[in-house]
Formats: C-alpha cells, structure tokens, sequence
DNA sequence: AAACTCTATGCAATCGATTGCAATTTGCGT
DNA sequence: ACGCAAATTGCAATCGATTGCATAGAGTTT
C-alpha cells in the first residue's frame, strides 16, 4: 500500500488523540511502564523501552505536557509580555521590539523552555500577575517597565517570578536588566558637539523611564559643552513612525537653525529622516541624525544611521538566565547595565 | 503600617500558589462551590457568589487553567510557527514577519486565545505536529510553508488541526491564507516597463512558493510587454538584508544597463537601495527599486518605497478565523487568495 | 403537620499523566 | 527442586480543577 490509513480509522472530523492508555494497550502493559519507558526510566528494561518508544513513535504519540504539568508541577512555558499604549496598539511596531523577542526566543528555546507571547495594555499590567497565577507560565519577562513602576514593585513584592528590560531605578524591588541610557545620551551629545552641531531636538516621550534617562544624559552632555537644551526643543511622541514624522515638522518650523535630532528609537530617528527630506533639508550636511537601539535596518537605511547599540542579543539571554534562576529560589542580581556604545554612520557625520 | 505583607507570610522563596481549596475553606463552602462560583454559574446564590469572587481577589486568586484544560479538554492556545531557514537563524529578522505576528497576536487575543511562539528549523516540521500532539496548542498557523509542501499536505492527512500563511499551490490537502503573489510580480512588471525601465533583476529565492508566484508573475508581464528575464537577472537570496546587499552588488557589476529592481521582500528592496546607493547609482533617477510586502517602514523610508501591499491585518484575522473553524470541526474554504495592491512611491516613480 | 417543590450546596468521579510501594517474575546458588 | 535477591512491572494515590447526581433546607400547598 502506497497511501497510509489513518490510524483511528476515523472521518477527519472527530480523531480522539492518542494517550498513554492506547500506547499501553498495545503494548500489553500498564500506563506506568509506558510513562516510564518513554521518560527513559532505569527500571524498564531496555528491550520494553525501546519497543514502547518505538510504538509512540509509529502512532505519532507524544506526552500530553498539559498532564504532565499538572502532575509534576514543573512548568517550561515563559510569559513575553509586549506592553502596548492604552489606546494604540501601534506599539508593537517598533523593530525595537521584534529583536528583543527573537533574542528572547532563541534564548528560550536553547534553556528548553516554551514562549507565550502576551500584549497587555500598558494601564493594565495587573494581567501580568494573572499569567502566572492562573499557571499559564512559570514566569514573566516584561519589555519595558512603562509607568508603572510602583505596580512592578508590589509584584516582585508578592514573590511572582519577573524580570523587567528596561531602566535601573532607585527603590526598585524587581530585577531589570538594561542599557545604560544615561551614558548613551552622553555619548549622543559629545559625538553632535564635536560635529559641531548647536541647534539639538530630543525626540522622545520622558513619561518612560529609559527615554527619561536618555534625555538626563543627553542634556548633561550638552551642558558639559557649554549648550543648553530649552525645554521647547523636546517633543514627547510614541515609539510611531508617523508621530515622530509630525513631530519633525513642528520642530522643523519652530526652530528654523536645527542642526541635529537625536531620536529615542531609530524607528523615530527614520521618521525623522522622512520628515527632513519632505522639507528639503539634507541628511547630514544640514541636520544630523542620530537614533538609539541599532536595529537591524539601521545599517541599511539611506543614509545609514547613527546610533546607540543595545546589545540586544546579550539582553535576551541575560533576561532568561535571570529568571530562570529566580525560578530555582536563587538570587539574581537585582539589576544589570549593559554597555552601551555608539555607532557612527553617515546619518551624523560629515568628513 | 506602609508596607504590604506576604498573605503566606512566607519568605520569599517557597511561596505555595493559592488553590481552590483555600478560597473553599476560606469561605467555608467546598470546592465545587467556589468552582461554580467563580465561572459564574446560576446553581449558586448570588450572594454566595458575590462573596467568593471578592475573596478570590481579594487574595490574588485566579483558576489554573492547565488544570482547567486537563478537565475540559477545551484548550485556548494557539501555535504560531515561523519557521527560520537551517543554518541561519536570521530569517526572524524581516519586518514582515513582525507585522504578520502583531496581527495574529491581536486577531487571537481578541478571540481570547493565547499565543505560543515557536521558532522552528524549516527543516524540521514534525516539531510542528508535536505541538498539537503534546496537548501544548490546540492549534497550530505557520508562516510560509517553504519547502515542506509534501510533509504539510501529511499532516493535514493526520487531520491536524493547521493553517499556512503562503500560496496556494496544487494538490494541498491544508488550509492557505496568502496573498495573490502572481499578480502582484505582474503589476510590478507593468509598472516598471511604464516607467520605461528594460533592464531588471530579480531578487528572490524560487524555491520558496510564494517567491517563485511573484517571479512567474514577473516574467510573464514582462514578455507581455515584450521584454525577457535572462536567469542571469536573477539571483536566490534569502530574506536577510546583508545577502540583498551582497546580491546587489553582483548584479551591478554583472549588468551595467541595470534600470530597475523587483526584490520580494521590502527588507530585501531596502538592503538594495543601500548597495546602490554605495555605486553610487541613483534611486529611481539611474534604478528603480520595487519591493514586496509594504511594512510599515517602507513608507518612511529614503526614498519612500514602491511595493507590492500584502493585507497583514486581513490575513492575521483570516488566519484566526480559519483555524477556529477547524478546530470546531467546520470546514473552512481550502484556501484564501487576497487583493494585492502596487503602491508606488518615490524609489521608482520618475515625475 | 405531612408531602412536595425548588434552591443551594456537597460528594465523588474524572481529565492524562507520574511515582512510591507492592507484587510478580526471573535468575542463581546449593 | 527450593529459597532468596534482583530485576521488572502493576496498583493506586495524586496534581487542581469541573460536573452529574444526590441531598439538605427553605418555602409552599393541602
């Protein structure tokens, strides 16, 4: 016979799943000696095992994990949680986001554990204590801590097992793991100071924490090269493409000597890119351009973007070996800084 | 006193999950009461009922839901798989794949199904199969069906509950939701050839369905218009931005006439206009550059790209809707062909 | 006050696996 | 052939919930 039959013999509609019992069955033995043949136990002998295994095998079956979680009581499924503005969803279009969660997902898979991806309303984190409570998942990375600090704290306070991307804040209960934004706007600022650039704009909403930092070190930079950042030359924008593009032109017309933009995203920093080029105005020689978080396009963009790498890589596995360990009842480190370094391209530099 | 306490009382590491047997004894009622409580049923008083959904909050109580599963039978999680090429891991890293997920991610919470996210070798799909015969997902949409026709079309066999995001090709025994790729080569065939452009290439691995539907689409406009695709003008890059841009640069220095670029994926387009840009060739005044896809980025790019829009928030919401039927033992229409729409924009538009 | 509804709640089996302990089989020495 | 240890395998309790059926009260009718 060429074609094979359907094991149950059934119309496709209502196949009953193999379990344990049918293995068992045709076997002629008992679940016990099943379940432990498959789980390699010492105890069957080796000829049993590898019959019972290859049985499980020809009949497709595999260990319902919904049972054997129950039972065992051990859990391999993490919660991602992408928190996205009340309001819009658009937040997950930030390609910020998309590598951080396949750093998150490689890193995952690689310890053997599952990952349930989870958007949750920034307003709404309460949802996240919930994942772990109902079971879903043993614990919970979260990207970004938003403004929700006060909530992160009485999380870690209940014990649930978290771990946050983002800021090092003071009186923080959780751990974090997290660029070093402050360095990374110092590094913005001296680097358009020594372009020779005077007439700066933060794009950036400092409601976050991260993009607050970021500003701090920004500003400071400034000020250590003698240049003052008048509180008219920030706009608070979303991580959206569109708001930064219409930021840009607020900012355009309201400060006709603009030289450079530093952006808290390089989504924004493209945006901006977009926006100057629609006003006619040349990307570097006019105004430079410099983003944060080196994403994948960065490299690639026209003109290629300046900017502020997260080691995005490192973070995920960081992130997971956190809270795998807080898992085990150990102690991770309450936070973690990761270096940050800047990437000069030609969005920002002028031979 | 300021500081909340433990309800265990515990320290901090070994804190036992509430159960239903403590909110029971708690209210003084056994299990079965606080079960029907909790999902609401009439058979309790209200007043009864009131009262045990306050103390389940009251002490951050939520149901297992694996228990839950295990009893109903009835699972609310969902498998999305993208598939990454052997080797390389990197196929993660197109943005498509980004839009494609937050779609499905928002048409499956709406639905009130959870996500799992699973990175599979393209290699090897059984790991697939595993995830629905192991009881973790109830079901499973794949992105792309790559090189795998034969092994989905068994799987679908096995009467696996599965839905594929790609083309629609012949004797598939699964469900498809994919855009209509043939027509889109051919309007972006038909463009280019209005815009008075002969001499093209096309970037783009045809042995991937999808990609090799747009390269017939492309082929067969451009004979229409009277103009042939020497397979020289062609060259198989996967999705990564850094193999376009390698690509690139062997097409250029093959085909000095080059006047235009078809690449299938707008990550790949962007790499192109990049390496272009380093010969010093002009987006669209020297090349004209057409990507495929449309994520939200192309818009904003330098120059703003031309492509071919593939509808993700449709798809993602298909995609939902057509596994749920499956899994509600409907059939669901054997596959799915959606609108495909050129946008021009600058990168090959000459006034 | 007995008989009979209802209403509200509890008992116990069940979902599909795991695992400590008991039971059976096998092998070996004498 | 008998006894005993070692090697296998099976029984039954268990994980945390759900749900059909039984039952205890409250209220109504006669």
């Amino acid at each position: 016979m060429s074609k094979t039959v359907n094991k149950q013999g059934s119309t496709s509609a209502s196949r009953r799943r193999m379990q344990m019992t049918d293995i068992a069955r045709l076997a002629g033995v008992s679940v016990s000696t099943v379940s432990r043949a498959l789980s390699g136990s010492e105890l069957i002998s080796a000829h049993t095992r590898e019959r019972i295994k290859t049985l499980a095998q020809q009949f497709n079956y595999t260990v319902n994990s919904v049972a054997t979680n129950l039972r065992s009581g051990v859990k391999r499924t993490i919660a991602v949680v992408v928190p996205f503005e009340p309001g819009s969803r658009q937040s997950f279009a930030d390609p910020f986001l998309h590598g951080m969660i396949g750093s998150l997902a490689d890193a995952l898979t690689e310890r053997g554990y599952e990952m349930l991806l989870s958007r949750t309303d920034a307003d709404r984190l309460d949802a996240v204590a919930a994942l772990i409570d109902s079971g879903r998942s043993a614990g919970v990375i979260l990207i970004g801590q938003w403004r929700h600090h006060d909530q992160l704290n009485a999380m870690a306070a209940r014990g649930l097992p978290l771990v946050v991307w983002g800021a090092h804040l003071p009186h923080q209960d959780y751990c974090t793991v997290g660029g070093d934004n402050v360095r990374g706007g110092q590094l913005v600022a001296e680097h358009l100071l020594a372009q020779g650039r005077r007439h700066m704009v933060f794009l950036g909403d400092c409601g976050l924490p991260e993009v607050a930092q970021r500003y701090r070190g920004f500003v400071a930079g400034l000020r250590a090269g003698g240049i003052n950042l008048p509180a008219q030359q920030r706009m608070a924008v979303p991580f959206l493409a569109e708001s930064g593009r219409q930021a840009m032109f607020t900012l355009i017309d309201r400060i006709p000597e603009l030289d450079a933009v530093f952006a808290c995203s390089d989504l924004l920093a493209m945006a901006a890119v977009g926006a100057l080029r629609e006003r006619k105005k040349q990307v570097p020689t006019d105004v430079a351009v410099v983003g944060y978080d080196d994403v994948e396009l960065s490299a690639h963009f026209n003109p290629p973007l300046s900017t502020v790498r997260q080691p995005i890589h490192e973070a995920g596995a960081l992130l997971v070996g956190e809270l795998l360990m807080l898992l085990e009842g150990k102690t991770p480190p309450p936070f973690v800084v990761l270096e940050t370094r800047l990437i000069v391209r030609e969005s920002s530099y002028v031979a």
